[in-house]
DNA sequence: GCGCGTACTTACCTTGAGGTAACAAATGAA
DNA sequence: TTCATTTGTTACCTCAAGGTAAGTACGCGC
């Protein structure tokens, strides 16, 4: 044994360790759900505006998203708690989704290491540009 | 205007503002890739290794990677420079691979989030659960 | 009666991730 | 000579993400 203390990273795999399988499954997906397309764009977009929006309004503002992408990824949300739905008994149909505490808490946790990554991006571009003349 | 200070997430996104184009597709994918299904597990255990690992050590503490997916995600992370690469001229081959201080310094960052969505994973479990039932 | 506006929904296609299985290369050992 | 070892690479398959385009539902206003 080398190593006498733990990494921050083995406190973390350690902590999953805690966790039921259906659980550690779970939490992969949240995370990896993140890494989709548009979720993160999408929760920005609804926590921004601080108050609830109706889906053509998050349309317009998540640049490039179909409407089927976008039926997709607040379906998904929603399933997870992340926002709500509100449906309006109009005509045409009104929905409004807003984004929740608990998103708001996961954007929080998100934030620091894309900001990390954002700051460091200069590295990275160095290092795959000399991989790449090879 | 209702709010009068700017949400962490605010200040994420207009940090990326700062970066060009290129960068920010850059940002994107650095952090799409740890959602990738190896990568973050890779990693991990060069980093627990605390020593160069080579190929067939890696494929056997990865369960149930296969072999062309190992030398992808090696791959990709050496051209981020987040492993190095170390070849032997020897027979039959033999080949080191290193976790580098940037990537730990990346994986001290995905720990807290990583954490955090660990902790709250009941909380996901029972938003689906409510969800499902309808 | 007919189109308008809104929020989906469905059919169909392309693309990429990732799996399995077989093959490549190179040399010391049997 | 033949084989085992190790690190890939390649061909082929499946599955899911995501795009486009068209259809659905439904009351209101002209």
């Amino acid at each position: 044994m080398k190593k006498t203390t733990k990494t921050k990273w083995e406190e973390a795999t350690a902590l999953c360790d805690g966790l039921s399988e259906d659980q550690d499954t779970l939490t992969r997906e949240i995370v990896t759900g993140l890494a989709d397309k548009w979720t993160l764009w999408v929760m920005s977009v609804l926590a921004e505006a601080g108050e609830p929006l109706r889906f053509s309004r998050v349309m317009e503002q998540v640049e490039g998203i179909s409407q089927k992408s976008l039926t997709k990824t607040l379906r998904q949300l929603e399933r997870d708690g992340l926002v709500t739905r509100k449906m309006f008994a109009e005509v045409p149909p009104r929905v409004e989704y807003a984004i929740t505490p608990i998103a708001i808490e996961m954007l929080d946790h998100v934030e620091p290491l894309w900001t990390w990554v954002a700051k460091s991006v200069g590295r990275f571009q160095e290092a795959r540009t000399q991989f790449d003349q090879r």
